[in-house]
DNA sequence: CCACTGACGTCGA
DNA sequence: GTCGACGCCAGTG
């Protein structure tokens, strides 16, 4: 079922979030047409927790921090998959994330 | 029913 | 260039 939920939208962006890439919920927004929703981005996320194809982990804030990481069940979990994935993360916070930065816009475009 | 908060970001001064 | 306030939509108190 193809559901023009706003939501909906957010997750299928955030599955095609390649691997080893992350991206920021504005982008996402953005490319949704609703920069100004990032909040809803985030909030959208929320529900993500239902859909295991929605790698939250991989979508950060602008600034590349792990705000959503305490949200994660634990604690360094978010951190742990970014890791995983060969993304470097210090304190919370994404390195070389202009590296690793995935922009769906201009991605997908 | 009304008000505030919330995984953020952009606009304004 | 830096700091402050507002906006988005929905859910919860």
């Amino acid at each position: 079922m193809k559901e023009d939920n706003f939501f909906e939208r957010v997750y299928e962006v955030a599955r095609l979030i390649p691997y080893g890439r992350v991206t920021s919920y504005g982008a996402i927004a953005k490319y949704l047409g609703a920069a100004r929703s990032a909040r809803m981005v985030g909030w959208a996320m929320n529900g993500s927790g239902k859909y295991e194809d929605v790698p939250a982990h991989r979508v950060v804030n602008r600034k590349g921090l792990l705000t959503g990481k305490h949200h994660f069940q634990g604690t360094n979990l978010m951190q742990q998959l970014l890791e995983s994935e060969g993304i470097v993360v210090k304190e919370n916070q994404i390195q070389d994330l202009e590296k690793i930065f995935w922009d769906p816009m201009k991605e997908l475009s």
